[in-house]
Parts: C-alpha cells; structure tokens; sequence
DNA sequence: CCCCTAGTTGAGTGATCGTTCTATTTAGGA
DNA sequence: TCCTAAATAGAACGATCACTCAACTAGGGG
C-alpha cells in the first residue's frame, strides 16, 4: 500500500468510471456491471473497496466529484482580476467544455442529486453536502467585492443559474443558456456592487 | 368512449401515476410494474395504451405535465399586476408547495431530462419542447414590460434560476434557494426595466 | 518455508426489469 | 342476440439488477 503515484489503481479507475456514467445517463441507470467493464476492473474488486455496494461507491464518487469541480470552478473563477470578465469566462468555459463533451459532462452530481433526493437520505446529503461547500467557495470569492450577505445570494444565484443553464443547454443540445446565465449572473453583480 | 368526463379513467390514471412517480424518483428508477400498482391498473393496460412501451408512456407525460406545468406558472405569475410582486410571489408559491410535498415534487420533467438528455434522443427531444415551450410563454409575458430581445433573456433566466433553485432546495431540503431566486429575478427584471 | 493479509476473479443467487403473449371480460351497434 | 373491438388480466420470457461467496494469486515479515 505504499502511496507509488505512478499508477492509477483499481480502486480510483473504479471511481473514474462511476463518476463518467452517474454524471452522464444517473445513478439508476448506471450497473456495477457497467462500471466493472468500463474501468476494466472485476466485478469483485468493487465490492472489495466498497463493501456497502452501490450506495457506498455512490457516496464516495459524490464527495470526490463534487470537490474535484469545485477546485475547477474556483480555478477558472481566480484566473482574472476583474470579476465581472471571472464570471463571464467561467460560464463561457463551461459552454465550451459542455460542448466538446457532446452535451454529456456538464454538472458532474446534478442528475444523481435529483434522483435521489427524495428515496435516499444517505446520498441525498452527500449532495447537500457538495452543494453547500460550493456555494460557501463562492461565497468567500465575492465577498472580496461584495459585502455581507449580498456575498452569499450571489454565491447562490450563480450555482443556480449554472444548474439550471446545464439542464436547459443538454436538453436543447445548445450552448445558448450558458451564456444567458454568464450576462445575468454579471448584471446581478453590478447591482451589488453599485448598490 | 364517449367522453364522460365524470370518472377517471385507466389510461389518465397511468399518466398520473407515471408523473408522479417519475419526478420525485426518475425515469429509470421508476418501474412499469409499479406504475400499475400504483394507479390501480392492471399492467398489460399500459402497453395497450402505450404499444411503446416506457418510452412511449414518458413521451407523452413529459408533454402533458409540460403543459399543466406551464399553466400553473403562467397562473401564479399572471395574478398580480405588478411584474416584481408577481415575480417575487410565484417563488413563494413554488417555495410553499416543495415543502408541503416533503421536497418531492418540484420540477415535474428535471430529473427526467438529465437523465435522458445523453441516452434517449426521442425523450431529449420531448424535454426541450417543453423547455422551449416554458420559455415562450415566459417571453410573451416579460414582453409586457421588456422591449426585445431582452425579454427572452428574462424569461431563460427564470427558468434556470427556477430549476437551479429546485435542485438546491430538493438536495438541502430548506426552501431558501427558491426565495433567493426570487429576489434575484426580480434584480434582473428592475435592470432590464431602468435600462 | 510458511503465513497472513490485501487484492483479484467470476460463477451463482434471487429478485426485478421491460416486454410479449394469450385469455377473458366488457360494452355498444347492428 | 350476435359481432366486434376495446379493455382487462396476469402468466411467462430472457435479460439484467445488486449482491454473495468461495477459490485464487501476490508479496512481505517471521
């Protein structure tokens, strides 16, 4: 168990692919068996890293997944100076990756988050968990122009519009919400701030 | 077949079963089989009305929860003369029912059109009519008040912030998103009109 | 050399999936 | 009353589901 780095093991190739697939067609519809061919790993070893099963894997692809995209964001977010061209390359970045993907990858937790929301409570706060740790990210990033608690609402209203542009955008096979979203979340910046 | 319109019948008791149980757990969690234990159907029912099968029977109340959807918003919304309180109480509404229902029942077609959006062409292609169709209604109302093209930008955004909002409050089970998304809304709207 | 544990492997379990199929019942028009 | 089509009813099918389990391999410490 040394810690060699060199090579992705079986456990982390089984996370990876887990997350490929809940991210693009849900949780109830993704199989263990999928995701044991997909990662080219046995079936076994999956329940030898996960020993609560599907539940257990979803949980632990949920809280990686959901950190992994917050470093994103929050990286694209932190690349200017000015915040209303931040906020405007993020979403345009965002339509850019959604569409290379072929409408596929957009929220990596979304879908599973909805599905589960109301049948089961262990993921259902995983999510809440991810969501939360977003909106406090984002929350720290306009509070450097933006005071208490307008910080916050406006943390909020840009995953909100981000969620909701990703579900409007793979619906329509169409980039156009992403970008509505990015004018609108700076219009709600510059009343903030001018207010 | 005449219409008799005085009780129920088996096909609407399927299409409201089928709704019902399709947003609160998505599509693929959702089985034919209790389909018709739950609307009192016997199961060989479902395929004489719906020869396609599932896909046939999410087709079509995908379109028919679309529009009973679009005309409880275009209710609450066109109540008020104000656009800003009109704006601002169609959120309560929205707030009030999800917490009524336990965070069950927030957008009747979200979680199926995440889950189909990249393995389904026929019901991607039923979500984004009724996505599309939302947004028209939402145009011709903002229309009212917003000079073109920014009124369809008011009315995207509505949407997404309605269904980001959605999502957050289902995850976090708390209504708070739905009343940010409100005061949001009515930002952008107030710097569309003094624009 | 033996042990011990971590990890691998895939066959097998019962349950449930969507779907098909054949009967049977119902109801209105001729 | 008979005919026809709609609707009801559920058994059966093959496939797949999440999951269990026992056998197996690899490798380091005693």
């Amino acid at each position: 168990m040394p810690e060699t780095g060199q090579q992705v093991g079986t456990r982390q190739r089984v996370e990876d692919s887990a997350a490929l697939l809940f991210r693009r067609q849900g949780y109830a519809a993704t199989g263990l068996k999928q995701i044991a061919a997909e990662s080219g790993a046995a079936f076994g070893s999956i329940y030898h890293f996960f020993p609560g099963g599907k539940a257990d894997l979803g949980d632990h692809v949920v809280r990686r997944a959901g950190a992994a995209y917050r470093d994103l964001v929050a990286t694209a977010l932190g690349g200017d100076a000015d915040p209303e061209t931040a906020v405007l390359s993020m979403f345009d970045a965002a339509a850019r990756a959604l569409a290379e993907s072929d409408y596929a990858d957009a929220c990596p937790i979304a879908t599973l988050a909805l599905e589960v929301a109301s049948t089961d409570e262990r993921l259902r706060m995983a999510t809440e968990a991810v969501f939360a740790d977003w909106v406090d990210t984002a929350t720290a990033w306009f509070g450097q122009w933006v005071p208490r608690p307008a910080d916050r609402d406006l943390a909020t209203s840009l995953i909100m519009l981000l969620e909701g542009a990703f579900l409007l955008a793979r619906a329509a096979r169409d980039p156009g919400p992403l970008h509505i979203a990015g004018q609108s979340m700076v219009t709600l910046l510059r009343a903030h701030r001018s207010g």
